[in-house]
DNA sequence: CGTAAAATTGAGCTGTCTCAATCAATGTGG
DNA sequence: CCACATTGATTGAGACAGCTCAATTTTACG
């Protein structure tokens, strides 16, 4: 599931240069990976499972800034700024692949595929943060839930992962309440009023929408 | 006030092959300067005055991703991408350059420097991007206006318009509020305490800081 | 100098949190 | 494969941070 730098046609042959790193690693579930501040030299993509970017404040708070799924790079920074500063948290258990930065740099330069692939995943993740910001500053609790719910699945069935209504879901009530800003004690009664209303289920790690443009209303 | 690419010593010639575009366009208090959605041919650098990225929502509700000072780039995003996803609008009146991207990403290619220095304004911009995040999620009210009134004082101390315990601060009350995520009406609320507490004091466009570790204490 | 915009203050309300208890599910060791 | 232990989900009661509405004063601008 790394797509990031075959997803479009190979328009020159420097696709075919960058090697691929011989191992992928794999992580444990429910373990920190990379930690804040770490300088890395290479930039990971996940293969497989998922994974948090998160940051601790004092007094034991944490904001989840985004949720990596595979195929995507840990954080696109990491192409143009070696040092790390949030944590990578698995949620799943995985794998990644770890791609040397300056070899990136030079494939990224010599093929305009790469480049467009890396520049627009990192685009992407850029908007989907300024996103984060306007629901989190200005949004009520089931819309930021609605807004969340909504993402996901939007790039899961990029991803094909999606079935009909139902995709596997890792996430925990806790880890929702992390990326929203509210408490998981909160999270669990905006679920439960969606639920009676029809429109989302998440139980035994399958989320089912069924009202997804009720989902999308609440979050324009 | 357009240092970005001057900033650092020459290290090559490329620098000063970077034309500086002969326009300056003024643009006057309180009118937005570039929509949503429009697709820019250029990147442009604040020379003077301030502004804002801003996001709106439905309902009139809108959040401000972040405040542009003199000699910073509109977006960092607009090195990479034509879209503009935010509006920009001016507080007090001011003036920018527009530099053509593609001359940019020339010049860049050629000069350390210019690459350099472009890429740590981007990662800055990230950077708060982030901390914009944690802040919303997970920050009391007090805390809130502390971080960005400690963002602000650092970033105009870097440019050397602090004078002793005071700036120039055109900042409304509804500024802070759709900065922090509040409303004006708390934002004053909060004001008031810091004042009571001597700690800061916003009046006649301008903030006088008096006790800025008790603030930074509060960004932690 | 008059008018519009912003700041200030108060009273009351509500969305979300905290605390706490119970129940369900998941994983572990024997 | 079961008993136990741990972690997560669910629910309720009460508290409070921050909001809304509204009136008044201050400041800025043409």
């Amino acid at each position: 599931m790394c797509s990031l730098f075959f997803g479009r046609g190979q328009d020159d042959n420097a696709a075919t240069d960058l090697k691929i790193p011989q191992s992928q690693i794999e992580f444990p579930a429910r373990r920190t990976i990379f930690r804040r501040h770490e300088t890395m030299d290479c930039v990971p993509i996940v293969c497989d499972g998922w994974a948090t970017a998160t940051m601790a404040l004092s007094s034991g708070r944490q904001q989840i800034l985004s949720f990596i799924l595979p195929g995507e790079m840990v954080t696109g920074r990491l192409v143009f700024d070696p040092q790390l500063h949030v944590s990578i948290d698995a949620i799943t258990g995985g794998s990644y692949r770890a791609y040397d930065r300056a070899q990136l740099r030079i494939a990224m330069a010599g093929s305009q595929s790469i480049f467009g692939n890396i520049l627009s995943a990192f685009n992407a993740e850029n908007a989907r943060a300024d996103q984060l910001i306007a629901t989190l500053g200005r949004r009520t609790a089931a819309e930021r839930v609605a807004c969340l719910l909504v993402d996901l699945w939007d790039r899961l069935t990029k991803l094909q992962m999606v079935q009909g209504d139902s995709v596997e879901f890792p996430l925990r009530h806790s880890h929702i309440a992390d990326a929203t800003g509210l408490t998981s004690v909160y999270v669990n009664t905006v679920l439960r009023e969606f639920r009676h209303a029809g429109v989302v289920t998440i139980s035994g790690r399958l989320l089912r929408i069924f009202d997804i443009a009720k989902l999308r209303r609440l979050t324009l």
